[in-house]
DNA sequence: AAGAACCTAAAGTCTACACATATTGAGCGC
DNA sequence: GCGCTCAATATGTGTAGACTTTAGGTTCTT
């Protein structure tokens, strides 16, 4: 059968099959029928039907077992997917100009918290730069980064008043490890200051840890301006 | 051949390309072979190569566009995936024990800002329900639910003091669409006394919105204890 | 030079089949 | 009745090949 006239794809049955689940006619854990009855069912390959199934499993909906079969998911929706993109796209998507401005930019010793917290040795040095993003001149994030000079040299020649440190180590470093962090925490004076509210207001804040091959190579935590929200539709 | 012999897996294809990526060998925006070039590389067919690709290109390390090629994401992980666990699991995953505690729960006409945010009706009723989440006795999420009354009728009915008003919708209704966001909040003076932190302190804050098939179904609000980090690895 | 029409390369999808692997549940021995 | 073994079964993965769809380039036209 040509595929024109009569498309059974995989996301038809993905539509399909949800439909099911969500009107209640498949409910939490309802065991459905196998690869083989589906595929007769929609008149197409396993292959295609496994194809679905498969999807639907990795988003959360189904859960499914070798031997044990398919069913549905009794916890549904476990997992959620946050796009998290450049903070220039983000600005920029939401229809404001975007400016960048370098805080500092200082090679330090890493201090006792970082040091702890990234597994250096003691003594080990790093760049810390802080910078501000705004969104049509209005605070829209405060970003608060180190990263580690034995991990990336070329660091200490960066030149981040024109560049954001985000993008430069984009461009410069691969990596291998990630470890991202969302949690409310307090404006201190300086953050208030730069974010423009009040002394102890919640900021929402994202921390991110680097690692390249298990050598760390950047800390970065962004407070947001006040207001905001991480947001996403399943 | 055979596949145990040689398993060229879509796995390892997936593991060296990322290797490549992340050794810095296709640096971001490198256009890398097409499918069957790289199915000749790897000793193994397109459709293998195509799931590999297909994988890394979800999960934001390449980006592909037909005719155009597959090339390295410029802004690599720009998803990340949080597991949102029922409360329950995320305490007993951390080796507590979990204690649920009905605060509250009342039959009330929406307040305009709720009928606002899930386009009620003006005099729409719901049920509030107020409930506690402990881990080992100290206090872990505090949960703020309405739930709409026309879309959930059975909710007038239910006993919300031995089952979380979370469980029992999963498993009572179906749903359709959910929003979640994260923010940060201020602790007033209720919630101060709940969580048992100090009034003003920031408290991490999940909301989800679930529909039925464009109706709105509920709306949660749930403010985490102090120190509350939302983790995920890449 | 600007725009429209066409060609074609590359990814996207489906079919059909085969073998791999995990796990359940039945049968067997003790 | 209990535990072990083993076969049946459902999902997991790979091969081979074909057709479909999209969109980048090129060429042709105005």
């Amino acid at each position: 059968m040509t595929q024109s006239t009569e498309t059974t794809s995989y996301k038809d049955i993905k539509q399909t099959v949800l439909g099911r689940i969500r009107s209640g006619e498949w409910r939490p854990d309802t065991l459905l029928p196998n690869e083989e009855d589906l595929a007769v069912e929609f008149s197409c390959t396993r292959t295609t039907v496994n194809r679905a199934l498969r999807e639907l499993a990795e988003e959360g909906f189904l859960e499914r077992r070798r031997k044990a079969g398919t069913r549905v998911s009794s916890a549904p929706q476990r997992q959620a997917r946050f796009t998290i993109p450049l903070v220039r796209d983000e600005v920029e998507a939401m229809g404001g100009t975007y400016r960048y401005a370098l805080v500092s930019a200082l090679a330090e010793t890493a201090p006792e918290w970082l040091a702890a917290r990234l597994a250096l040795t003691p003594g080990q040095r790093v760049v810390h730069v802080r910078c501000m993003h705004y969104s049509d001149n209005t605070p829209f994030q405060f970003e608060d980064r180190w990263i580690v000079i034995d991990s990336v040299p070329q660091v200490e020649q960066a030149d981040f008043s024109a560049i954001g440190p985000n993008e430069w180590l984009v461009q410069t470093v691969p990596f291998t490890n990630v470890e991202l962090s969302f949690l409310a925490s307090r404006a201190d004076a300086t953050l208030a200051g730069f974010l423009d509210v009040t002394e102890g207001e919640p900021v929402f804040t994202a921390e991110r840890i680097t690692w390249l091959q298990g050598q760390p190579v950047t800390l970065a935590k962004m407070y947001f301006a006040a207001g905001y929200r991480m947001t996403t539709r399943l």
